[in-house]
DNA sequence: AATGAATGAGATTTCATTCAT
DNA sequence: GATGAATGAAATCTCATTCAT
C-alpha cells in the first residue's frame, strides 16, 4: 500500500520555514540550520527536497512572484468599471501588504538577487509586463467607455506601475510614516485627475 | 621632511575598489580579498584604513547617500520657475543614473541593508524627507505664482518621490526597456496635467 | 534503532587531545588544528562539541580542578590518625605528580589564565580553601587526640598548603633536582617537629 | 660632536612599557603596538633595540630575575644575627611584593615561559640555587652561633625557599585573603620553632 | 635615529553540503 | 525517508615583522 506522497507537503513546510528565517535574519545570514530548525526537520532533510540553498531561494522567488501574477490575473478578469477595478486593485494590494509586512525585507533582497541573476530578473520583468498590459487593457476600456480622455495608455500604465513599486519601497523603509492604501489612492486620483474625459481641455 | 598624508587618498582608493567588487559580486559574495586585489593592496592594508568590512560598507553607504542629498540641496537653490526646476531636476538625476548604472545593484543591496539596520534606514528616510520637503517648497512656489492650481502639496510631493523611486527600481531591473529620462518626464507631465491652474487652457 | 550517544566520548577525546597539544605547545601556540589532528578529527568537528577554543580551555580547567578537589575530599574521609593521614596525603599527591609530569606546564599556564579571569581565579581559591579547611580539621583532631600541641590550626594549615604549592612549583621547574615526595615529607616533618605535644619526647 | 648614546635609555623605556603592557593584557595578548604606544615610540623603533618580541620578553625575564638575585646577594652580606637577617629578608621581600602586585600576573606567565624554554628555566633554577645556598649559609651560621639546633641545613633551606614560592603564588591568586608579610613570618616562626637550640629535645 | 605604510602567514570560526546508518 | 556526525572550503581578522623614506 503506497503511502500518500508527502513530498509537496514537506516542500511547503520548508519554504514556509525559509520565509521566516530569511525574513528574520536575511538571505545570507540565515543558515540551513536556521531553516531546518524552524521547519522542525533535520538539516539533511532539506536536501531531500531541495538540491541546495539556492534552490530554496529560487523556489521562494517563484512562489512569491507567481502569487503576485495570479493576483494580477484575477483583477484582469474582475467585473466592474475601470475606475472601480483600479480601486479594487489598490484595496487588494493594500491587504496583501498588511499581511506581508514582515516578509518585505525578504522581498527587497529578492530584488538584489534579481540584479545578479538574469533568470530571476526576467521573471520580475515579466510581472511588470503583465501588470502593465493589464493596466493598458483597463485604461483602454475606460477610454472606450468615455470614463477617461484619450491618452497614451502604455505610458500611463507604466507610471501607475512605477507608483506601485515606489510607494511600496518607501513603505518598506518607513512603514510608520507611509500609509500604503491612502497614498496609493491619492496618487491614483492625482493621475486620473489629469485624465478627465473631454469637455475640459485635454493634454 | 614630512611625507604628504596619503591617508585620504588610500581610503578613496579602497572605497572605489569596494564599489567595483560589490557591484560585480554582491555585498556578501565580494570578499576582503576581492576588494584588496582591486585596490592593488594587500588584505591587511584594508584594515589600516577601515576597521572591518562593515566599516567599508558603512562608508560607502554614507558616500552614496550624502551625494544624493547634496544633489537634492543644490536643486533647492537653483533658479528658474518651478516647472523648469522640476525639469532640471529630472535632467540631473537622469544624468546621474546614466553614470551609475553599474553601481545600481549595489544601491539595491544597500536598501536591503537598510531594512535590517535602523541607523541606515533612518539615513534613507531622511533623504526621502529632504526630497519631499524640497518638492513641497517648489510646488508651493508654483501655486503662489499661479503656475499650479491649489493642491495638497505634501501629497503631490510624496507621489513624485514615489515615482522617482519606482521608475528607478524598474529601470534597474530592465535598463534596456525603461528610459529613465523619458519615463520620468512623461510621468511628471501626467501629474502636472491634473494640476493646471483653474480655467486656464492646457500647456 | 537509535545509535548510542557518542557525544560524551567525543568530548573526552577532544579534551584528551587538547591536553596533549596544550602541554606540548602551550595554551596559545597550540591551534585548533593541532587539537583536531591529535583527536583524529577535523577542525570543524571540534566546534560540534565546544563552542570555541576558550570553551575547551574552560572545560579542561574544570576537569583539572574538579579532580583535584575530589582528591582532597577523599582524604578528608580517610581513616587513620592525623599524622598517618598527612603521610597518606603526601603519598597520594606524589603519585599524582608522577603521572601528571607532562601536563604540569599546562597547569602552570592555567595559573596564568587564573590571574586574568576572575571566575577561574575563584575556582582555584576555592580549592585552596577546601584544602585549608580539611587540614584545619585534621590538625584539630590531632590536637584533640594529644598528637599535637595547641596551635593556630588555620595558620599551620595555610603554611602546609603553601608548602604544597611551593614544592610543586619548584619541582615543575627542576624535576630532576627536586624529589617531590621526599621534600614534602621532610618539610612536613620540620613543621610537625615544632608542634610536639608539650613535655613529650621527640618522635 | 657625538651625541650621548641614548641606547640604554631607550631600551629601558621599552622594557618599562612592555612590563605595563604585558601585566595589563598578558604576554600573548599584548601586541608590539601595545608596547610601542605605551613607550611613546613607533613600532619599528622597537626593532631598533630588540630583535623581536621574544627578545623583549627575554630581556624582561633577565631584568626580573637579576633584580631578585641582587636582592638575595645583598641580604647575604647584611649584618646581624641569622634570625634577624631572616626577618629582614622577609621584610624586604614583602616590600617588593607590595610594589610589584600589578606585575605579578606577568611573573606567573614567566614561569609558563620557563616551562618551555630550557634557558629560562635554568636561570630560574639558578636563582633557587642561589637563594638556597644563601639560606644554607645563614642557617649554618645560626647553628654555629648556637641560635639553632643541629639540622640538615640544605633541607631546611629548601623548605624555606618553597615557602617563599608557595606563599607568593597563593598571594597572587588571592591578594585580599593572603597577607604576604604576616603569613611568611608565621610560617618561618613555625619552622624555627622546631629548630630551637638544645636543652629541649632535638629532632 | 625614526617611522608611516605595508604585508606574509596564520588563527579562529562558519557554513553549505555529504556520508553512514 | 530521515538524521547524527562530519568536513572541505573559505571568510574575516590579527600580528609580528619589514621596507622605503
Amino acid at each position: 500500500m503506497p503511502r500518500p506522497d508527502r513530498s509537496e507537503e514537506r516542500r511547503d513546510q520548508i519554504l514556509e520555514a525559509a520565509i521566516q528565517a530569511f525574513a528574520e535574519k536575511g538571505l545570507h545570514e540565515a543558515s540551513m540550520d536556521d531553516i531546518a530548525s524552524r521547519a522542525g526537520l533535520s538539516k539533511p532533510a532539506l536536501y531531500l527536497y531541495f538540491r541546495n540553498k539556492d534552490a530554496i531561494i529560487g523556489s521562494l522567488l517563484r512562489f512569491f512572484f507567481e502569487r503576485e501574477m495570479r493576483g494580477v490575473r484575477k483583477l484582469l478578469e474582475a467585473p466592474g468599471s475601470p475606475r472601480a477595478r483600479l480601486d479594487a486593485m489598490n484595496e487588494q494590494f493594500a491587504a496583501v501588504m498588511d499581511h506581508m509586512q514582515l516578509a518585505m525585507p525578504l522581498l527587497l533582497e529578492f530584488y538584489g538577487v534579481a540584479t545578479r541573476q538574469a533568470s530571476v530578473r526576467q521573471s520580475l520583468v515579466a510581472i511588470y509586463q503583465d501588470f502593465h498590459d493589464m493596466l493598458v487593457n483597463l485604461l483602454a476600456q475606460g477610454v472606450a467607455a468615455g470614463e477617461f480622455c484619450a491618452m497614451d495608455t502604455s505610458q500611463v500604465a507604466f507610471t501607475l506601475t512605477a507608483l506601485y513599486e515606489g510607494i511600496t519601497l518607501m513603505w518598506v523603509m518607513a512603514p510608520h510614516m507611509v500609509d500604503w492604501r491612502r497614498q496609493m489612492q491619492a496618487a491614483q486620483a492625482l493621475i486620473l485627475a489629469g485624465l478627465q474625459p473631454a469637455l475640459d481641455a485635454a493634454n
